[in-house]
DNA sequence: TGTTTGTATTTCAGATATGAAATATATGGA
DNA sequence: TCCATATATTTCATATCTGAAATACAAACA
């Protein structure tokens, strides 16, 4: 039984009722949402002890798996897929708590600089052991060729969405 | 070329880093973010029109799903993956456009019950045709076989981030 | 009956996210 | 040079969402 069954059930109603209604999309679309919905909260839980939010964390790690570990916020906007007036405020918020260092570019200014701070580093490798335990709680019961495959189909799956 | 990629470049370096950083639910979970963000942008696109935003869709159409046009905000909240919370502002706002009805429950008293109003059905049978070609292109470069199997892993997936 | 415990919903304050406009700088011609 | 257009970032008003507390009723039971 999972959470998933109640919008299912209501899926199909919607196509008994709606014959032109593609069922596949809409529970692909609607399982994405329930997907990202417990991520989302889980993350939030496990790094309250840290006092950041799983968006924060996004932009840490971001920063983290890049050489130098600085990006500019347009391309923090891509990598932790938020818009740029939110990066903004992320960034001010990780500023505040002295985990990343917000310089400007003196090759184009009008960019900025954001980089990981050294207590930026410090709290990473602190909550590195917890991250990771959840991260493989998640996959625990899926076989490495599942994970593989689902890998695969959700960026087939994403490149359809982004086409054109 | 995605727009995932600079996201999948930098969890490399991050696996580099951190030896023990499991890379494969890493991707998936920012996978299922990256999805959810670009599902969610074009479905507020695609609705704009009609003055309603993805999660009020989300709402009409659990209803829609139901024998009766009726659910509870608790039954609501659950099938469309919202805090209960949330329920009451998006049923206030439906219910000040008119598209669904708010009335006690005589059997138990403590339970509200929303209901598709006349309105409410008329608009979705005006937005169908736009919300079956959205879904339809979401899914136009994959084969039957592959968005079943993608629906199969992440069920698989969601069972797991629900045991316990 | 009265009391306790549990469930359903709403309220409220504060956090989070967004689009659109504003600001500042760059770039490539005329 | 001057101008038009493009890019990077921030600001601001507003929309959206959340947890925790408050409210209202139900159910079990001494």
């Amino acid at each position: 039984m999972s959470s998933f069954d109640p919008t299912e059930q209501r899926l199909a109603v919607t196509c008994r009722r709606q014959p032109a209604f593609p069922r596949e999309p809409a529970v692909l679309v609607r399982l994405i949402k329930h997907l990202y919905k417990r991520v989302h909260d889980d993350a939030n839980a496990m790094l309250k002890p840290w006092g950041i939010s799983h968006a924060e964390y996004n932009i840490l790690m971001m920063l983290y798996g890049t050489e130098g570990y600085t990006l500019n916020p347009s391309q923090l906007a891509e990598a932790a897929g938020e818009k740029s007036a939110n990066i903004t405020r992320l960034a001010d918020n990780l500023c505040d708590k002295g985990l990343i260092e917000r310089t400007a570019s003196d090759e184009d200014r009008r960019k900025v600089s954001l980089t990981l701070s050294r207590a930026g580093l410090a709290m990473i490798d602190d909550f590195m052991p917890a991250v990771c335990a959840l991260l493989e709680s998640q996959t625990a019961g899926m076989k490495p060729a599942e994970t593989a495959q689902l890998e695969r189909l959700l960026k087939k799956f994403l490149g359809q969405l982004e086409r054109d």
